[in-house]
DNA sequence: AACCAGGCATGGC
DNA sequence: GCCATGCATGGT
């Protein structure tokens, strides 16, 4: 695909993205939005960036080509290669659905402390509000980098509040706690060097945060370690573990790839919402039954 | 107005 | 180990 920056242009070559299912419609990043008039705006990499997309063709405006090469090509994923996926999806035509159906989702490179607390805060919670909450927490403590955008704030600007403030600020609820302790974590160096453990060890380290369990921690280590063998279970995968592959899904055929994979499901379960939703064998029923 | 949301902590067994 | 329950909030 060709790819126009503010001063050149790439071309990709077989290498595609869909921007706007990647980074609007996906459920791992948060922080970007189809305006009115079809334009992608978000915040990435302390930035302010606007993107437009028809078909093979997209523009950047506000990155350079030396900015492209050195950070945001990182980001958006575009180098890596999912051919196995496509292999994998050889006598698996539900995978095979999901993998045409969302041609060109990737899995962002995107920063780890913003990927933790945010999906600290998708606990129990849904992708609309979770994008709410962070923008709240973005215009309270973030720096503002531009007009009415705020990046995400550094955990120091977190910690120094009291969980009230925090939950007041954003409306997070009981995830006030959670996100402080990740801050005090955070600043502590008890996530340091994470990228360079085994997998099992990443978790190990996440989940001694209150608030991060073994989805939050798989999440986290996918998205914001960019370990793309996480496979992370939630309320959708789950659904479609029982429900399509009746709980005998080997994910060894994905290769490394398993998180890749587990997002293009993810990603099909989201625009099928009906299908999925009801005959939910492995979830809890529903919420609280009132027992007075 | 109930129901639901990219779960987790806790306590009981 | 597994299972049940409470948890803050707000959109639909």
């Amino acid at each position: 695909m060709l790819i126009y920056l503010s001063d050149d242009k790439i071309d990709t070559g077989h290498q595609y993205i869909d921007f706007k299912a990647t980074l609007c419609d996906s459920g791992q990043a948060f922080r970007w939005r189809v305006l009115p008039c079809g334009t992608i705006r978000g915040v990435a990499l302390g930035r302010v960036v606007s993107i437009r997309q028809e078909g093979n063709a997209a523009w950047l405006e506000n990155i350079t080509m030396e900015e492209f090469l050195a950070q945001w090509e990182d980001y958006f994923g575009i180098k890596d290669d999912y051919t196995i996926l496509y292999q994998a999806a050889d006598g698996d035509p539900f995978f095979k659905q999901c993998l045409e159906s969302g041609n060109g989702l990737r899995v962002l490179r995107q920063n780890f402390w913003e990927v933790l607390v945010s999906f600290i805060i998708s606990s129990c919670n849904n992708i609309g509000r979770i994008s709410r909450i962070i923008e709240k927490l973005c215009m309270g403590f973030g720096e503002r980098i531009a007009g009415d955008a705020y990046d995400f704030p550094l955990p120091e600007r977190l910690a120094c509040h009291r969980k009230e403030h925090i939950s007041a600020v954003s409306g997070c609820g009981y995830r006030d706690e959670y996100i402080l302790e990740a801050a005090n974590l955070m600043l502590a160096g008890d996530f340091n060097d994470l990228d360079d453990l085994p997998y099992s060890q990443q978790i190990h380290r996440l989940k001694k945060c209150r608030g991060i369990g073994e989805k939050v921690a798989s999440c986290t280590a996918l998205f914001g370690l960019h370990n793309l063998s996480a496979f992370p279970v939630d309320i959708w995968m789950s659904r479609i573990l029982s429900q399509v592959y009746s709980g005998g899904l080997d994910i060894e055929k994905f290769g490394n790839l398993a998180g890749v994979a587990q997002q293009y499901m993810f990603y099909y379960a989201l625009k099928h919402k009906d299908i999925f939703r009801h005959n939910n064998l492995s979830a809890r029923p529903t919420q609280k039954l009132d027992g007075g």
